[in-house]
DNA sequence: TAAACAACCTAACGTTCGTTAGCAATAAGA
DNA sequence: TCTTATTGCTAACGAACGTTAGGTTGTTTA
């Protein structure tokens, strides 16, 4: 039980992310989980504390993919806000890209975290969507956006990415890259030919 | 027993549909349920046949109020597509606002139906869906609108309509037209300055 | 070779789950 | 007034839940 993480513990996350994933959290049991990997319920406990502990690992786990990617994409680059925010929609669709069952529970079972973790979960993607609606305002404000409302402009690009883990799988061959960076278009550009 | 659905019933809907937009329809359990209602557990089954079938109601009853207020809102209209898309996500939003709950539950929590129901939501809601591919098809075919990636456009438009159940109780005293029309700005414009 | 560990087992714990059976009280309709 | 709904109760069913205790392997490490 020392510092690093045994193999057999990846793989019981791995598997519990799966069915967390199609059937939800509350909804998977301890004995779904170890039927999967062939072993007893019982025998899960060789490896994790709690039904829980896998689900705040795979949620802070992710929390802190979308930080780090966010972070490479915007430290140290300075561009228009319409090229900052393209570069935060690539780097967020490249993770979820990475690891979609992962990205599925983050965004639709952290509501089943305990406190305090639930409080800490809701502070951290607060602080995550807090950088687009910083380069959202920057845009509107140097005159690069036009005008609409702030809010609603914010909430349309939180929903684009927040759903992208919902369709992902349907896309085929695309490369996140690409995916991103049609996802900002749309966004950037809106339908109507002017 | 008749046809008619007798007050309490609906006050058994109503109170599920809170809680299971709060907790999630697998971690509500029937106990919850009465104790919000001030009953006993058993004492719900004089209303309900089952747990499952008040989320097949609420399910169901929200697809139809969709389906109803996209009908309403099309047919017998003729306009640019863009006209049509902004009349059709008006009457989306609509129908959200008027039961923010209901419409929580419609959207995250129609996987725990079971067979044949699911597949039989998931055709409404895929009916449902296609009138917005139609429109925006029909935008891109005629030039109104501007020639992106036809499915990113979609998919887009999707996740703002599908997320806006999430943060409408946030925006206060606006109404939902104001709301719709909004959102169809953002989305028909885009951000960037042209 | 002995000790330590990883991985898994059986058996069972107390709890909660959705649901049923059977009954009682009250109110409404014939 | 008799009947039929409506709304609720207590008691309990069998099943499933997350989890623990204690033990058995086989493999690595000292």
């Amino acid at each position: 039980m020392s510092g690093r993480m045994p193999s057999k513990k990846k793989q019981v996350e791995l598997t519990a992310t799966n069915l967390f994933q199609e059937r939800g959290y509350a909804a998977t049991s301890m004995r779904d989980m170890a039927q999967a990997l062939g072993i007893e319920a019982a025998s899960l406990y060789s490896h994790i504390r709690s039904k829980e502990e896998i689900l705040q690992n795979i949620c802070f786990r992710m929390a802190r993919m979308f930080f780090e990617a966010q972070n490479e994409a915007l430290t140290g680059f300075t561009g228009t806000a319409a090229e900052k925010l393209e570069r935060a929609i690539v780097a967020h669709v490249k993770v979820i890209t990475e690891d979609t069952s992962a990205s599925a529970v983050f965004f639709s079972e952290w509501r089943h975290l305990s406190e305090p973790h639930m409080e800490e979960f809701k502070q951290m993607r607060n602080r995550y969507e807090g950088k687009f609606r910083e380069i959202l305002h920057e845009g509107l404000r140097n005159g690069e956006f036009v005008a609409l409302d702030e809010r609603f402009a914010v909430l349309t690009i939180l929903s684009a990415l927040n759903w992208t883990h919902q369709w992902f799988k349907a896309t085929g061959p695309m490369s996140a890259e690409e995916i991103g960076q049609r996802l900002a278009d749309v966004i950037l550009n809106g339908l109507k030919k002017k």
